[in-house]
DNA sequence: GTGCTTGCAAACAGTTTGCAGATAG
DNA sequence: CTATCTGCAAACTGTTTGCAAGCAC
């Protein structure tokens, strides 16, 4: 899905659940469907604050927060403290962990969704979400070393 | 693999560091072995301090750090803040998360080492880990729905 | 005896919260 | 006009760090 679609998709959802359509919330989707990478708030922060000053860290959490709750955001979080979102694909998929670099990529797999199955049917639970992340060295590093 | 070998393998990983086997490591890693689901530190260090008052948060979280540098502790991030810790499977396999009662437990899955032979192959990564969480209701807390 | 390990406390990082003022609808 | 949202700052939580005293080897 492009980054355009994307963003008036988000847009949309939270005129559905009658949410203010303020100027910060419309910057934070802006930004967050077109990251090709998986930010933090605080990188969030960093690149909505040069185009819109008056941003706070506070508000960038609580809107991170509201499209959680919705489901129309992931929350990976990687060992490094931070958590770090993924607004452009909503639905689980797995992602690429540099334990050196620490850059987040996605991974693609065609078993995924038969194994989030196989889940399903044998855990009782009512599966919401998943996350798979794999971590590694990424080509860069492994030159490096 | 059963509490007692896992504890004597985990003391014997330790001997061949040559780290010191104190007291404090040593309830530790009996109390890791033999716990059916998934502490975090501070409840770890709530079960050792009833039989060893003296222990304190800084060493469960210092052996916590050696046992996982040594790849012998997989460290479980739920979005609750603390991390959870599995010393029972040092290799990595799907856990189940209820997203209400916050409890872990094992899934069994064939598929798990398939994606993670697949992700290798076509990422160019060195994979050295993965994390396979499954987030959802649990049988107990579907029915209190 | 040597040097790794502990316990304590202070420091730290990320996140959450409370509230007065601003503003979208 | 009103309820929601923002911005700020303080509070909180989990984790890390530094260092003197203790103890395994």
């Amino acid at each position: 899905m492009d980054p355009e679609t994307r963003f008036n998709e988000l847009i949309q959802r939270l005129r559905q659940r009658q949410c203010r359509l303020t100027p910060q919330r419309i910057a934070l989707i802006r930004v967050l469907t077109s990251s090709e990478d998986h930010p933090t708030a605080a990188q969030l922060y960093d690149r909505l604050r040069a185009q819109f000053p008056t941003m706070s860290l506070g508000t960038v959490y609580k809107t991170l927060d509201l499209l959680f709750e919705m489901g129309e955001v992931l929350e990976i979080s990687v060992s490094d403290g931070a958590a770090h979102y993924d607004g452009r694909k909503p639905f689980p998929h797995p992602h690429l962990i540099c334990i050196r670099c620490r850059k987040i990529r996605d991974a693609e797999s065609s078993l995924a969704e038969n194994m989030t199955l196989e889940i399903t049917q044998t855990s009782g639970f009512r599966i919401v979400g998943h996350r798979l992340d794999f971590y590694g060295l990424c080509p860069d590093c492994r030159q490096a070393e």
